[in-house]
RNA sequence: CGGAGCGUAGCUCAGCUUGGUAGAGCGCCAGCUUUGGGAGCUGGAUGCCGCAGGUUCAAAUCCUGUCGCUCCGACCA
């Protein structure tokens, strides 16, 4: 491609409203465009490599077994009532895009396809021997993000791939999620991510598990938390860390209530009443849909509000206001505690908080907390599960070793769903006894503008993007300076014809401008090679690689071989 | 949806407090010089000051409404 004819100018400036690197570095080198909130025009250069992503995401497909198919963006409300989350999607979360077509019929923009594809293996499924089937495509996915952000980070439309699979049973569903998740190792691996597969948690979409694939940049917007001894790695939202138990004291000494005026936050609690933080407790309120639940944990730690949701299954949680709490507990904010709430409010405890002998919680009674609590004695026991959020230091679930934290980009997801859908939509077989049972599936995502996004985050620098060879838009970047002078022109057209007869792909920057500025644009845009034309290099060429500082004249053959090599083509 | 902020030239922004009819840098166009890391000089074009009302002799500026965008939270590939 000629870069005179090319569309996409460069900026030297990033539009303000480019938060983060990869979203700057992809405007102003002309990869994107924003239309509206959250949605983004793929100019050419973007288009290339989004085409060269899904390719590399369709080869592992294939190759795990998966048949590509294309299903429509625009869906019927009633297969959505059919699984029972078109009110969930539309009116609780407003997630999908939901109108009327001109018969007043309500259609929507798929956020995703369980349903459709769910529909379409009904209909291909009478019996075990149709077993197993796995389906994936790569579309466009619309979802009325809360909030858009980050360029394509976070897009109310983006390309995705989804794929389903269909088995006989759990074994079933076991041996195709495996193969799923080592085409996503092969993915992350073919284009050259740092990146964990970590333990998710499910979330709204179902089932018993579920994996993400989170790429490693400080602007993700994932904590994960792994394990510095062994393989474990999970997202923090779903880690359970281990915490150091403390020897505790023999003697139960009397509960008493002791004033300690404006002492809100366990730190200062803890300094003032000279005991350990650990043995102070924090009581939160919240509003779980429309009851009242209190979540205790140790002074030292933090509630994770995933795991209350999924001990509740509640649909919204909430910290309840300052009105509420004042009424419940009779106190202002900050002296909450599980003595003395009303005997319908739930009360849950971290298991951390057991196994103290004489801690503190707050008294429900403004500036006022109780000290030598014990349970048993003073109150019933509340009950225990794990409620915290896990941290960096805390112990490895799995072994002796010390959690890290990092945070990561989650580009992939892959969940074992379970028979959710295929009950409620009766996508069912007979079995060997003539029995009919519901297929068992899984759904495996992968967000390929979100890859291109997290690639141009993990690779760059202060002068521009460092696309991978894999998935640069071009391989080659032809420069060619002083290109009015008439015999060195033609010399870069003959280069650039040669290398296009090579199936080099190559964009030539056949603009009379200085060479600062190509240099700068090319630096911008990030192609891996760059071949520069001079009236210095004579018959030769200057070759350099994007990533490195460093160029050399060489021939144009060693030039086509070293691109060739570099691109893997023959 | 709750909280915060911003809409002025293609981009980044000044002007607004204290109303007087539009500015800078970069970019763009022309000419000359320059020519391997965004060069210099000269000349030039570009604005419904987001939109709609209101106040006023007069509004980019004050008031009201509205639309759009961004940031912080819950959602997710």
């Amino acid at each position: 491609m000629r870069q005179s004819r090319h569309i996409g100018k460069t900026m030297r400036e990033a539009p303000k409203d480019a938060q983060t690197v990869a979203h700057a570095l992809m405007v102003r080198g002309g990869y994107i465009q924003q239309l509206s909130a959250g949605i983004y025009i793929y100019l050419p250069l973007l288009l290339r490599t989004l085409n060269k992503i899904s390719q590399i995401v369709r080869e592992e497909m294939t190759i795990a077994g998966s048949e590509e198919l294309l299903m429509p963006a625009l869906q019927s409300r009633e297969l959505w009532e059919e699984s029972a989350r078109w009110e969930r999607y539309t009116a609780i979360d407003g997630i999908m895009f939901a109108f009327k077509d001109r018969r007043g019929a309500t259609v929507c923009l798929g956020p995703t396809h369980e349903e459709v594809v769910t529909d379409i293996l009904r209909r291909d499924t009478k019996s075990y021997k149709d077993l197993p089937k796995n389906v994936f495509q790569i579309q466009t996915k619309f979802r009325d993000e809360i909030r858009p952000r980050f360029g394509l980070m976070r897009a109310r439309e983006f390309i995705m791939k989804d794929a389903y699979s269909f088995d006989l049973d759990e074994a079933g569903l076991d041996v195709s999620y495996e193969a799923m998740r080592k085409a996503y190792h092969r993915i992350c691996e073919r284009i050259g991510f740092q990146y964990r597969a970590v333990a998710a948690d499910p979330g709204a979409i179902g089932g018993s598990g579920s994996q993400e694939f989170m790429v490693l940049a400080d602007t993700g917007e994932d904590t994960i938390l792994f394990c510095d001894a062994c393989d474990f790695a999970a997202n923090q939202e779903k880690a359970a860390g281990r915490l150091e138990e403390y020897p505790q004291e023999t003697e139960h000494k009397p509960m008493e209530a002791v004033l300690g005026e404006g002492l809100i936050g366990t730190e200062s609690l803890a300094k003032f009443l000279g005991i350990p933080l650990w043995k102070t407790t924090k009581t939160l309120i919240f509003e779980a849909d429309d009851k009242i639940v209190a979540v205790m944990v140790r002074g030292d730690c933090d509630v994770n509000e995933v795991k209350v949701v999924n001990r509740l299954g509640c649909k919204s949680l909430k910290l309840a206001p300052p009105e509420r709490i004042k009424t419940l507990t009779g106190a202002e904010v900050g002296y909450a505690g599980p003595i003395g709430l009303p005997a319908d409010v739930l009360i849950l405890a971290d298991q951390y908080v057991n196994n103290r002998v004489n801690f503190e919680c707050g008294a429900n009674q403004t500036n006022y907390h109780n000290v030598n609590v014990n349970f048993g004695r003073d109150l019933g026991l509340p009950e225990f599960g794990d409620y915290r959020l896990a941290k960096e230091n805390d112990g490895c679930p799995q072994c002796s070793g010390k959690l890290k934290s990092t945070r990561g980009i989650e580009i992939g997801h892959i969940f074992k769903l379970g028979t959710k859908y295929s009950q409620a939509m009766k996508c069912n077989y007979l079995d060997a006894e003539g029995k009919s049972k519901p297929a068992v599936m899984g759904c495996y995502g992968i967000g390929v503008t979100r890859i291109a996004a997290a690639c141009v985050e993990q690779n760059h620098d202060e002068k521009g993007i460092i696309w991978p060879a894999q998935i640069a838009p071009y391989h080659a970047h032809l420069i060619a300076l002083n290109i009015e002078e008439e015999n060195l022109r033609q010399q870069a057209e003959a280069l650039y014809t040669r290398l296009q007869n090579e199936r080099i792909e190559v964009l030539y920057d056949d603009r009379p401008l200085r060479a600062g500025e190509k240099f700068g644009d090319a630096d911008l845009m990030g192609i891996p090679v760059r071949l520069t034309v001079s009236k210095r290099t004579g018959d030769q060429v200057e070759f350099k690689l994007r990533k490195d500082p460093k160029s050399e004249l060489t021939s144009v053959d060693e030039a086509v071989r070293r691109i060739k090599e570099l691109c893997g083509l023959k």
